[in-house]
DNA sequence: TTTGAAATATGACCTTTGTCATTTTTCAAT
DNA sequence: ATTGAAAAATGACAAAGGTCATATTTCAAA
């Protein structure tokens, strides 16, 4: 893990998360505000069911984000990594979180609470915009992921979300291995499938030569053979 | 179908919608700009792959919005009423049209142009944070839908989308009758199924005393034991 | 190094859901 | 009222995917 930033004004993150067109003063506020911390891996950032009292900014790390459904099963709906905010769905619906957030490694986060983060809001046009942006962004992902789930087959899927993890989370640095760790379980949560069905899939894929396992890591060997695998067309 | 409004100031559904918290003199230039349209039953508001030049408030009617997937099934993703506005994720993040709007009868429709819109959030607070409101609302749906689309049988989602269709569009004067017409077809696109697995189970559901059904007609009968049906938790 | 629980893997089987074919009904245009 | 195409309904069957049982592997704690 990198070493912690002094202050936001520095933090490499900041171009490239919600904050990249807030003025300087209201950075100089949040960065009086905030506190930093590190979760370990498996630790909860905040958990469904309760009240926000303020939003989350990875500065290094991965955390996922998931519901829990109703039998108790769980759907992860996001991965979060470095410039990601996290908590303000329910902030801004003046709700209690729908999800759980939970370290995927050691990782580095920075809290603002509620009211400077609201505050700032209000007053930086700027940077309203960009967090309308990243709302309308991740509705967009939301509702294609919607249709997918409803009309294409597991094996379509499956491939789909490698390729979305490679994207989010990247490789290391052989240049084939994906850059986190997720248990079969947590893949096939991504998926919204049963896990022995991932299994499964995972051994297809390695028999026909997309992609090596090798415990917990998982190689893409074939990423085009596993993009027609995907079978998207948008 | 109500009378078009003269003007935004005055319209029924001003406090019922995005614009509820903008400030006057905001509403006063929406007014001037915006054009007022009738979409017939089917018509297109907007088509997938298009560029939007300006959002859409409906005033009065009903509208679909729909993706289309890979294979060309229809996947609808939200029911829109009157006070609702249509179109502002493509705008907000700067993309083509994701989705389609179609109208599910006669609906009366004003038009904001894009730099209206734009520049009103960008001068009004209180706008721009229902908006966000508007937005973190949507993305909340949609992931509670991706999470039972993942984890529910089709039989628990065809129950909660009948009672979601009551709430959104209510019921007729005889106090049963779900107010308004979809096709058998445009439900199991709702739920996202296959049309004969809905038709057989409105049959069950019928069968069972839950519902009515007179050609696209729908009476809910036992509001209760549908509920029930759709075994939601939250 | 040992060891035991958790994770992974695999097979057998069954349920759910989709597909295709066919019939019946609805509804709007003539 | 007639009629013809679209929608709805229904049955038969197939495929996809889930569940359960069991074996094997992994990996961290002792």
């Amino acid at each position: 893990m990198h070493p912690s930033p002094s202050t936001c004004q520095q933090c490499a993150q900041r171009f490239n998360s919600v904050f990249c067109k807030a003025r300087e003063e209201h950075v100089e506020v949040i960065n009086d505000k905030k506190v930093c911390n590190i979760y370990k891996k498996g630790q909860q950032l905040f958990n469904e069911g309760s009240y926000p009292f303020g939003v989350f900014c990875i500065n290094d790390g991965k955390v996922k984000l998931s519901h829990q459904g109703d039998d108790g099963k769980e759907q992860i709906i996001r991965l979060l990594k470095a410039g990601d905010v996290l908590g303000y769905r329910a902030l801004l619906s003046g709700d209690r979180y729908s999800a759980s957030a939970v370290a995927l490694e050691d990782t580095q986060v920075c809290f603002i609470p509620k009211d400077v983060f609201i505050n700032v809001l209000q007053h930086d046009a700027g940077m309203a915009f960009e967090m309308m942006k990243v709302l309308s962004d991740e509705l967009h992902r939301s509702e294609i992921k919607l249709t997918h789930l409803a009309q294409k087959p597991i094996r379509e899927r499956l491939a789909e979300i490698l390729l979305f993890i490679k994207e989010t989370y990247g490789i290391e640095a052989d240049g084939i291995t994906l850059a986190v760790k997720l248990s079969r379980e947590e893949i096939a949560n991504l998926v919204g499938t049963a896990t022995e069905s991932t299994i499964r899939l995972l051994s297809e894929f390695k028999k026909e030569g997309m992609i090596e396992l090798d415990g917990k890591k998982i190689q893409i060997l074939k990423p085009k053979q596993l993009l027609a695998t995907a079978n998207l067309q948008d």
